[in-house]
DNA sequence: GAAGACGGTTGAAAGGTTTCAGGTCTGGAC
DNA sequence: GTCCAGACCTGAAACCTTTCAACCGTCTTC
């Protein structure tokens, strides 16, 4: 009640300076026991924080970040804010950078690339002392450029191919691989995949490892088709399903594997509201295994990715390259597993 | 590949004083390329361009901020990351701000008070222009504080008690309310409500409706339980399910109305694992519809928020009051709408 | 040819913090 | 009585940007 800052003559926020004249000691003491309290006798500490809580002094950030140069932040700028799969994965980012005392900052590039360049170019503004980033493109300049501004930058679910930033990925050419391996075990000798747009990094390795494995089983070229979303969105999995039943019966596959789960969940509620069964009728799997996989309409096999491991070895790639003076980019790559569940197996 | 700040003798960044010495203008000319072009001449204009382009120039916002009082960000503290709903607000909170012109920073307190804390003070410091929250606790004194010392707070999906904020609410007694009427209607007349804790303002008022609705329905208080969660999670809702399930036969209800969809969804994952139906054994009903309720092993009846539009107001009233100097506090309420689905239409 | 207007540019001041080389004072050792 | 160590405190400088009054030429206008 007592601790408004209009106690000021002007509506100015008070400052240091007003602490130090109130409390009858300099700036440097002020600042002393804001950073270095044990050099500050008790008596005076106390005529200082009271000071401070009579004026409702609250410290500015953007005046310590000039003179220090650096801000204790971090950021994470997300691919798709609504995807569970990047929130699991902030999740754990927020857990490493929480137990080394740095805040972090979310941003959503909602996958425009613009979106994203905004955010970046105005957190290097900000001077925070890392980026994370999961991108629309990990080859897009502006990422080099960052980096060579002086601002150490980690990419997230997406190799680099430069060698210029540190990297934490799972091996989606080999979750590609086992979900087609699983349905080519299952018997399917049509399957579709969904997913896209190909630009997208993701997309495109799932699908080269579907086809490998596709391809070594020995299955006709033309059997694999591929179907191409605009994003990956539960909508986007209603429409492509929609595409699905829209075949010539005897060209229809019987089994689909999605990109992803959103598109994935999506399919699957179209395809059960057209009395279509699953996995009788259409075989699906997923990708990422989020929360929901597990509890949807029909159990979604899905290919688990470690989430909240990714994060948190991203984060801590930062943290050591932000501390270390010899530090070296390193590659880390995880390894996804098939979760088989009533969509494939019936 | 020429744009490396490492150009500079130390290792410093380049500032607009060294572009300014690069291009043989002085400090004031440099600043007007940045924010009056229109007052540069031609020549003048693409000398400094090409200075900062060499020098790989990144303005420094800490000493914007610091000169100019104000960040032109504001930031969304969510409750609870992983769960779509927020999401979904923080969505319609980007949109607004995005056509704003503002910055959006996220951050997730996780439903701990000390994370929220630590938050909101990093947030003051960093003078935000504004800040939008979904509290733990709307009543805790922090958040008065932080619009006494000067900082706009706008509340987010909580009733304030006190008139100092605005904020942007759903009727929560009344979705409660909704929520147990259907099930009335549907001849149930043993009903649980699952969720917690009770701490929670939300789950509060969606309790009070539904005994307020049960009350008026002439039924036994006692048959309508609480069965007590600690989150709001599907982890939390599995562990509901087990303890429902471990009542003796004839004292389990024959619906439970869930606080939110995660609890719901998690218990009907519980349920229909031990071969229970739904909804011939138990209904459910959920709440905040989230777009995986409609895609669950049984479609899920749930009361529907206007997600996006609560984000979307609230930010809008944000940058109200952020601007008019004359703004008065408002309290905007939405009203909830229950979307019957399987999970209690058989 | 003088006065004024105007486009373009300058440079100092301000904004709030941290740092650091020095300052003052106290008390103990000789 | 002198000297010194240590504890405590001071105040100016630096960080980088924006703003604004002042200035300089050039062009109009009468």
């Amino acid at each position: 009640m007592s601790t408004t800052s209009r106690t000021l003559p002007n509506g100015r926020r008070p400052s240091v300076k007003d602490v130090a004249e109130l409390a009858q000691v300099s700036l440097g003491t002020v600042s002393n026991v804001l950073n270095r309290p044990a050099r500050v006798s008790t008596g005076t500490r106390e005529r200082v924080e009271k000071a401070m809580s009579d004026l409702g002094f609250v410290l500015n950030e953007s005046a310590r970040q000039l003179r220090m140069g650096r801000s204790n932040t971090f950021a994470y700028v997300m691919l798709d804010a609504t995807n569970p799969f990047f929130n699991d994965v902030g999740r754990g980012i927020e857990l490493a950078a929480e137990e080394a005392d740095l805040s972090l900052f979310l941003c959503n590039s909602d996958g425009r690339s613009a979106r994203e360049a905004a955010h970046l170019e105005h957190l290097q503004q900000q001077r925070v002392d890392g980026i994370l980033i999961t991108p629309v493109d990990p080859d897009e300049p502006q990422l080099r450029r960052i980096v060579q501004q002086g601002t150490p930058l980690v990419i997230v679910d997406r190799a680099n191919t430069s060698g210029q930033f540190c990297s934490v990925t799972v091996d989606d050419r080999l979750g590609g691989r086992v979900a087609i391996e699983h349905l080519v075990d299952r018997g399917h000798t049509r399957v579709a995949y969904v997913g896209g747009p190909s630009t997208m990094g993701q997309v495109r390795d799932r699908y080269e490892g579907a086809r490998a494995a596709w391809d070594e089983a020995g299955l006709a070229e033309s059997d694999l088709l591929h179907v191409e979303t605009t994003t990956m969105s539960v909508e986007e999995g209603r429409v492509a399903g929609e595409r699905l039943a829209g075949l010539p019966r005897r060209s229809r596959p019987s089994a689909v594997f999605c990109a992803n789960d959103l598109v994935a969940l999506g399919l699957l509620q179209q395809v059960i509201s057209t009395g279509q069964r699953v996995p009788e009728d259409l075989a699906i799997v997923g990708y990422d295994d989020i929360a929901f996989a597990a509890g949807a309409a029909v159990p979604l096999t899905s290919v688990r990715q470690p989430r909240q491991a990714l994060g948190r070895t991203a984060a801590e790639l930062l943290i050591e390259e932000t501390t270390e003076p010899d530090h070296e980019h390193q590659q880390v790559e995880f390894t996804p597993e098939l979760i088989a569940r009533t969509s494939t197996l019936g």
